[in-house]
DNA sequence: CAATAGAAAATTTTCGAAAGAAATCGAATC
DNA sequence: GATTCGATTTCTTTCGAAAATTTTCTATTG
């Protein structure tokens, strides 16, 4: 019954969070930027973005700010905003953070887990699995919303692997790092890369699930041999700007 | 000769960094917030920072929004902002997570530094030293500018250990994860605390410091130890809010 | 022809007022 | 006496215009 036309409140009651348009603009604004809609490298005009969200500066400016602490925009003094640029070295800096903050992330969690946390894990894995099937099946047809939705389980998964690290640091810096290095993993899930050998995740996924279970330590070295693995045909199948 | 009065620039020119008005509501605001000047918990009404600070909206929502990102705001949508609580969990968890960013970024700088790193790392202790010794004779006598002073040394200090670690991030969580920390740490400074053991700062510095230069894993060890032992000190000697 | 200064344009940044939402207070009701 | 509803007040949030700054363009000079 929310959003209605005409409606004048700064947003929709119905939906879960937003509250304000300073947050509409910083998840319209980072979906942006991670999908790559918004290039790598290119200024954000203030009097573009307000056209194109529909926004005024304020709001637009916050979100900006915002994203910039996130490393997903650049900005100096008196110049504007642009968007932050891509390059092997951020790429490899951003993986080899990530590992560093999961892995330990993970450790905690095969400390103390508890039947929820595994349940947790079985549960997330199912799912991806399902999902991963199904794209399996329509192959060359995966469309924006199927290519989304893998994301979400994928997130998910390696989410609750982590998830009874009992830190809201660790959580919060791999929450980040995730958002940070997909924008280098999108432009690759269109497909499979030629010239790359080819790479069953799912058994990635079902090695790191299984060591995680038996609160092996091998599940960190599986997970950060997962996550270079992915930045390696990353690096490869991508053409980086000039030498960088 | 810039800042004359009646100066309607947005900022002095000859000043190094500020730029923008949103740049300083930022840096005052952490100043205060770290200090302690403007309370944990107390909850960050803009108009009296309108007045406190003689800017206006833009530039402190700016500046709040950023700081939310670093864990000293705590805001909720439509209900304003206050200043991020302090309790054991959170001063555990950042002095954890410190560790494990610290220690990594000193492991890399062991492995890769080169001349000018261990230059700047005897420098920085040879400062720290000379301010350390100057306090000492002070004793009792310490006002806010030595404590400042004493405080950025220690900041070079550590800085210098991890400087070469090469990666940015790194870096940037380590200086964050310092701010954070500080807000525990400075009200801990005003003196030695009843009841603890005594402490020599110095020597424990001395002894991060000879085995970095040795390129030694005990580097490691002896500054996670550095790190917890102060934070046992906090922990015995503040009194915490409630139960928490 | 390159280089430079100066004016015009484009853009960011800031302000103060207006709009919107939450908290407060008080009267009427159960 | 406690409670709920509604009006009032306080506060946050947003807007659009004004101020400040950088960038671009052009004419001028060496």
């Amino acid at each position: 019954m929310a959003g209605v036309a005409g409606d004048r409140r700064i947003v929709s009651e119905g939906a879960g969070e937003p509250g304000t348009l300073s947050e509409v603009a910083y998840q319209r604004l980072r979906t942006d930027i991670v999908s790559g809609v918004l290039g790598a490298g290119k200024p954000l005009r203030l009097e573009a973005l307000k056209q194109r969200y529909g926004l005024s500066f304020s709001p637009l400016r916050e979100a900006l700010m915002r994203l910039q602490s996130e490393r997903l925009v650049f900005s100096t003094a008196l110049r504007g905003f642009s968007v932050a640029p891509l390059s092997r070295e951020e790429m490899k800096d951003a993986t080899e953070t990530r590992i560093l903050i999961e892995s330990e992330a993970l450790r905690r969690s095969m400390r103390d887990g508890d039947d929820d946390w595994e349940a947790g894990i079985v549960a997330a894995f199912h799912a991806l699995s399902l999902q991963a099937e199904r794209q399996l099946r329509l192959s060359g047809e995966v469309d924006a919303v199927d290519m989304h939705a893998m994301d979400e389980r994928h997130y998910q998964f390696h989410r609750a692997l982590i998830a009874h690290c009992r830190s809201p640091r660790l959580l919060d810096l791999a929450d980040q790092l995730y958002v940070e290095t997909q924008r280098y993993r999108l432009p690759c899930l269109v497909g499979p890369v030629a010239g790359t050998p080819a790479r069953d995740v799912a058994a990635e996924h079902q090695q790191i699930m299984d060591a995680a279970l038996r609160r092996s330590e091998d599940a960190v070295r599986y997970l950060a041999e997962h996550y270079r693995r992915t930045a390696d045909i990353i690096e490869a199948s991508t053409v980086w700007p000039s030498s960088a």
